[in-house]
DNA sequence: GATTCTGAAA
DNA sequence: TTCCCTTCAGAATC
C-alpha cells in the first residue's frame, strides 16, 4: 500500500501553479478538475504544471463553480494540502464574482450588495467619468456608453463584473436551418454545436447573463455551425467577423448551403466588394485599415450601418487590439466568439473575458476524437543532429542567426526522406518556415511547393492533383497557417517553425484532423534539430496540444555513415 | 473597365 | 525576434 501522502496526485502551491503527476492512480479525475478551473502550462514529464488565474478562476464561476467547490476539489486532490494563501485568493477572487453586476433599470446601472466592494472598485482613476450620478450605497449609475470601458478596466484590476443589462434585440430576419441542402444532405447539428449553442442562447430564456461569450471548439469540428446555430435561433440581422478572405467565403458558402438565407440577404465587406447586406461577412483586416498613420477607421461605420442584433467573432484569439477598442463601445449588441483556444501569444484573455464575454462552452478534443468528429492523431518530434559543417556554424552564430540555422539544418532533408518512405501511400504535407528551404527540399525530392507569392489559380490547380491523388505530397510555406482551403492529407511533417507559437502548431494539426473517410488515423511528424534552440522552441509550440491531452513521442534520426551498411535508427521514446 | 503590380501595415 | 503571409488601396497596364 502506497504512503497516504502519495495517495493525493497534486502538489499545489501558493502563486497557483499545480504540479500534477501523471503516473498517478487519480490522474484522469484531476485533469478534469483541472481543466474546469486553471490552465496547462508545461508537461515536460512526469509531472504536469497548471496554473490558477483569475481569468480561469472566473470563467469556472460563470460556468457554475464555487470558490467552496473550488477549494474542496483542490484540497481533496493535493499531497500536501492547499497552501493558505492559495486557498485565500481562490475564496478572495471566485468570491468577487457576481458581486458586482451591471443591470437595465431605468438606466444602466452597477449593482453590488456589497458596499465595502463597490466603493473598492469606484476608487480607480478614471473610474469616476464612467458615472452618470453620484454613487448610492449599493448602486451607481453608468454612461450607457462606458459599459465595455467599466468592465475591461475593472476586471484588469481584479474585478470582474457580471454583466445582466440584457441587449438589444437587433432587427429581425427571417432565417433558420434548412432541413436538407440542395444537394440533398440533411442539415443537423452535431450534439455538441447543439449544446455549444444552447450554452450560448438558451432557447427559453435562461439566464439572462448569457447571449454573449466564447465557444471553444477544436480546429475542424464545425465552428461554422455554432454560428449558424445561433443565427437561427436569435433570428436577427448579424455581422461575422473573420481573419481571412478564404474564411469569408467558406461563411458565405455554409450560410447560403445549410440555412433559409438567400443570396441577396447575405453580404460580403471585404477588398473589393462592400456590401452590407442582413447578414454580412467582413475580415478584421478591413475594419482595422486606416488611410494615414494618424487617420481614423474608414471602415468602422460598418458597425452601425444595421441594427445587429448579433456579432459573431470567428478566430476571437487573433482579434486585433483595434477591434478591441471597437468592441468596447458595442456591450449592448450580443458577441458571439468562436476559437480553437482561448489562449492569446499577447495575453490579452482578460479582454476577451470583459469585452466578448466568459467561456459558454469547451468541447475536449480528445472526446470529439473518441465520438469519430476528428480523426487521431499520432504525434513524433524526430532529434535531427547538425553535420559536422553545420554544427560549427551554429556555434559560431550570433544568438539571433541561430535559429534559422537550425532550422534550415541539411540533414532534415534526409529524415524527411526516410519519414515518407515509411508512409507511401499517403497524401502528405511538408510545411515549413524558409522559402530557401522549402525550395531546396521540393527541388531534391521533386515536389511542387505552393508560397504566399503564388497566385490562387496556381495554387488551386495543384491542390486538385492532390487532391485527386496524382501528387502524393506537397510542400507548403506558411500559406498552411491561413489557406483554410488547403487540401485534406493524413500526414503532416513540419520541418521548421516560427519561435514557439502554440497558435502554427495547433493550425498545423489541424490540417490533417478531418475525419479520413476510410477512419485512418493520421500522422504529425516535428523535425527539429538535435541540441539547438529549436529544442526549447518546440517544446513551447507543443504546449497547446498537449493541454488538449495530445502527447508527443520523441525519435533521434540517426543518419546513415556514408560507408557503413544501412541500419534503422534506434528509437528511443521519451515522454 | 478589368486586370495586375506595388507598397505599407500588422 | 525574424520570417512570412495577407489584406487594402491606388497606380499602371491592357
Amino acid at each position: 500500500m502506497m504512503p497516504s501522502n502519495q495517495s493525493r496526485p497534486l502538489v499545489a502551491q501558493s502563486d497557483g501553479t499545480l504540479l500534477l503527476s501523471e503516473s498517478h492512480p487519480r490522474y484522469a479525475e484531476a485533469r478534469d478538475i483541472l481543466r474546469d478551473v486553471a490552465e496547462l502550462r508545461k508537461r515536460p514529464g512526469e509531472w504536469h504544471t497548471y496554473r490558477i488565474t483569475p481569468v480561469t478562476l472566473w470563467n469556472a464561476a460563470a460556468s457554475g463553480w464555487t470558490a467552496e467547490e473550488v477549494v474542496a476539489n483542490l484540497r481533496d486532490l493535493a499531497r500536501y494540502g492547499l497552501p493558505a494563501l492559495l486557498e485565500a485568493e481562490i475564496r478572495s477572487l471566485m468570491g468577487r464574482y457576481g458581486k458586482l453586476r451591471l443591470v437595465r433599470e431605468d438606466e444602466l446601472v452597477l449593482r453590488s450588495e456589497d458596499p465595502g466592494l463597490l466603493r473598492e472598485a469606484l476608487s480607480y482613476p478614471g473610474v469616476d467619468a464612467c458615472l452618470l450620478g453620484p454613487p448610492a450605497c449599493d448602486s451607481v449609475p453608468i454612461r450607457p456608453e462606458a459599459r465595455g470601458w467599466i468592465k475591461r478596466e475593472l476586471i484588469a484590476r481584479g474585478y470582474p463584473i457580471v454583466d445582466e443589462a440584457g441587449y438589444r434585440a437587433g432587427e429581425a430576419l427571417d432565417v433558420e436551418l434548412r432541413r436538407t441542402t440542395e444537394d440533398g444532405r440533411t442539415v443537423a447539428l452535431r450534439d455538441y454545436q447543439a449544446e455549444a449553442v444552447e450554452a450560448f442562447a438558451p432557447a427559453a430564456g435562461g439566464r439572462r447573463e448569457s447571449g454573449s461569450g466564447v465557444v471553444v471548439l477544436p480546429c475542424g469540428a464545425g465552428k461554422t455551425w455554432v454560428g449558424m446555430g445561433a443565427l437561427a435561433r436569435l433570428r436577427c440581422e448579424t455581422l461575422i467577423l473573420t481573419p481571412n478572405a478564404t474564411s469569408v467565403s467558406q461563411w458565405i458558402r455554409e450560410l447560403l448551403r445549410n440555412t433559409t438565407l438567400r443570396e441577396r440577404d447575405v453580404g460580403v465587406y471585404a477588398g473589393e466588394r462592400k456590401e452590407v447586406r442582413p447578414v454580412t461577412v467582413a475580415t478584421y483586416q478591413i475594419l482595422t485599415h486606416r488611410q494615414t498613420k494618424d487617420g481614423g477607421f474608414p471602415h468602422w461605420k460598418l458597425f452601425v450601418d444595421r441594427n445587429w442584433g448579433l456579432i459573431i467573432y470567428d478566430e476571437v484569439h487573433l482579434l486585433p487590439a483595434p477591434v478591441f477598442r471597437m468592441t468596447a463601445d458595442l456591450q449592448a449588441t450580443r458577441r458571439l466568439g468562436l476559437t480553437a483556444t482561448l489562449v492569446r501569444e499577447d495575453g490579452r484573455e482578460g479582454d476577451v473575458f470583459a469585452l466578448i464575454g466568459p467561456k459558454r462552452y469547451d468541447a475536449a478534443w480528445k472526446s470529439l476524437e473518441r465520438e469519430g468528429w476528428i480523426a487521431k492523431p499520432t504525434c513524433r518530434e524526430v532529434r535531427v543532429p547538425l553535420d559536422e559543417e553545420t554544427a560549427p556554424l551554429y556555434q559560431a552564430a550570433p544568438k539571433r542567426a541561430r535559429h534559422r540555422i537550425a532550422g534550415e539544418n541539411p540533414l532534415k532533408l534526409d529524415a524527411l526522406r526516410r519519414l515518407l518512405s515509411l508512409h507511401p501511400e499517403r497524401q502528405t504535407l511538408i510545411i515549413g518556415q524558409y522559402l530557401d528551404q522549402l525550395r531546396f527540399v521540393s527541388d531534391r525530392l521533386g515536389l511542387p511547393v505552393i508560397t504566399g507569392s503564388m497566385p490562387q489559380s496556381e495554387r488551386e490547380r495543384l491542390f486538385d492533383r492532390f487532391n485527386r491523388g496524382e501528387l502524393n505530397a506537397l510542400a507548403v510555406s506558411k500559406v498552411a497557417n491561413f489557406a483554410v482551403d488547403l487540401p485534406d492529407a493524413s500526414v503532416a511533417i513540419q520541418i521548421s517553425g516560427s519561435y514557439g507559437s502554440r497558435q502554427e502548431e495547433a493550425q498545423r494539426l489541424g490540417r490533417i484532423l478531418r475525419p479520413k473517410s476510410n477512419g485512418a488515423d493520421v500522422y504529425f511528424y516535428s523535425l527539429v534539430s538535435e541540441g539547438t534552440d529549436e529544442v526549447e522552441f518546440a517544446r513551447k509550440r507543443q504546449q497547446f496540444l498537449l493541454e488538449q491531452g495530445y502527447r508527443y513521442e520523441v525519435d533521434r534520426f540517426v543518419p546513415e555513415a556514408p560507408s557503413s551498411s544501412p541500419t534503422p535508427a534506434p528509437k528511443e521514446a521519451r515522454t
